[in-house]
DNA sequence: GAGATGTTGAAATTCGCCGTCATTTCGCTG
DNA sequence: CAGCGAAATGACGGCGAATTTCAACATCTC
C-alpha cells in the first residue's frame, strides 16, 4: 500500500470489469454508492446505505441503492446476510474470507468468526446425506462478555432478574 | 405408552401449565390449534396451520392461529424456523432433540440432522470470544441426491446447462 | 351469575421487497 | 460534438408476510 487512505482501487476495478462484462453502464450514482459502501465497515441494510448516500447526494433514490447493492453482490463485492430481523444486510465480500456470525442478543454486537473444523464437519454431514453442499449459513446467538458481566452485576442486586433477551424464539433462520 | 394412538397428554399438560403460570386463559380455539399442530409432523407456516384448523372449525381466524403459535413457542412446545423463503415455519419442539436443517435448493426437501461435533465446536468458538451461547441456527443449502442425479442426466444431453439454483445469494440468514 | 379481564377475528396497518413506467443519462457513432 | 438507441434512474404502487387495532365475545373469579 502506497497511501494511508484506502482508495479501494482494486474493488473499483472489479466493479468496472463486472459492469463491462455484463454490458451495463458506468454511472455517477453507482460510483457514489460503491464508494460509500466500501468506506463503511459495518453491516448495512439497503435503507441504511440509502441514508448515507442521501447525505452526500440527496437526488439518489431508494431504488437505485437497492439495485446497486444487488449489482455489487453479483460482482462479488458484497454479500447478503440476514440476522433474523427480516431485513437483508450487506457486508464486504471481496477479498474477505468466508465467515459466520455470532450475535449478542442483548446489545446486538456482531462478531465474525471462522472455524475450519466446523466447515469440514458441514461437508461431512452433507456427504452423509448424499447432499452436495453449495452454501451454508450459521448464526450463534448469545450474550457477549460485556453484557454477561453487566447482567451478573445486576443479578447481585435483584435476585430473580428477567433474562432480558430481545431475540426470543428466533432459533430458525 | 398404553394406547397406540398418541393423545399428547404431556404436551397438553405443558401447555396448561404455561397458560396457568402466565395468567392466561384456557380456550377451545387454543386446544384445537394445539391438537392439530401436534398431529401434524411437518414444518408448518401459520397459514398452513390455519387451513388445517379451518377444515375442522371454520370459525377460527388467522390471527388466533398466528398468536397461538407464538404462545406454543413461548411454552416450549413449538420452535420457529425459517428456511429463507421469507416465511416463518413452526416445528415440534417439546421432547424433540435439537437439530439443524439441510435444504435442497432444487426440490425444497428439508433434512433434519444433528452433529454433536458441530455443537461442541460452536460452544468452543463462543467461549473463545467470551460469548455465552444461548441459541444457534445453522442451515446447509445444497442439492439432494435425487436432484443431483437428475441434474447429471440432464447434463448428458445439454452440455452447458444452467445450474438452475433457485436460492441465489442467500448466503445469510 | 355478574363483573372484570383476557381472547377472538376481521380489517387495517406496517414493513421490506420488487416490478412498472416516464424521464434522464450514458456511451457510442458519425 | 451532436444525435441516437439502450440502459439507468427514481417515484410510485403492488405484493405478501407480520403485526396491530378494536369491538364483540368468552372465560375465570368471587
Amino acid at each position: 500500500m502506497t497511501s494511508v487512505k484506502k482508495d479501494f482501487e482494486t474493488e473499483k476495478q472489479v466493479f468496472s470489469e463486472h459492469i463491462q462484462k455484463a454490458g451495463l453502464r458506468h454511472t455517477a450514482q453507482r460510483d457514489l454508492i460503491l464508494e460509500i459502501f466500501l468506506r463503511t465497515e459495518e453491516h448495512l441494510s439497503s435503507e441504511d446505505l440509502y441514508w448515507l448516500v442521501h447525505k452526500e447526494d440527496s437526488s439518489v433514490g431508494h431504488t437505485t441503492v437497492y439495485r446497486t447493492l444487488k449489482l455489487l453482490t453479483d460482482a462479488g463485492l458484497a454479500r447478503e446476510v440476514r440476522f433474523g430481523d427480516g431485513k437483508t444486510y450487506y457486508e464486504h465480500h471481496y477479498n474477505h474470507e468466508h465467515h459466520d456470525h455470532m450475535i449478542c442478543t442483548e446489545c446486538g454486537k456482531v462478531v465474525e468468526f471462522y472455524s475450519p473444523e466446523i466447515e469440514a464437519l458441514q461437508e461431512k454431514v452433507a456427504a452423509e446425506y448424499g447432499f452436495k453442499l453449495t452454501h451454508h449459513s450459521m448464526r450463534i446467538l448469545g450474550l457477549c462478555e460485556d453484557c454477561l458481566t453487566r447482567e451478573k452485576e445486576l443479578n447481585g442486586a435483584a435476585s430473580g432478574a428477567q433474562p432480558r433477551v430481545r431475540v426470543k424464539s428466533v432459533v430458525g433462520i
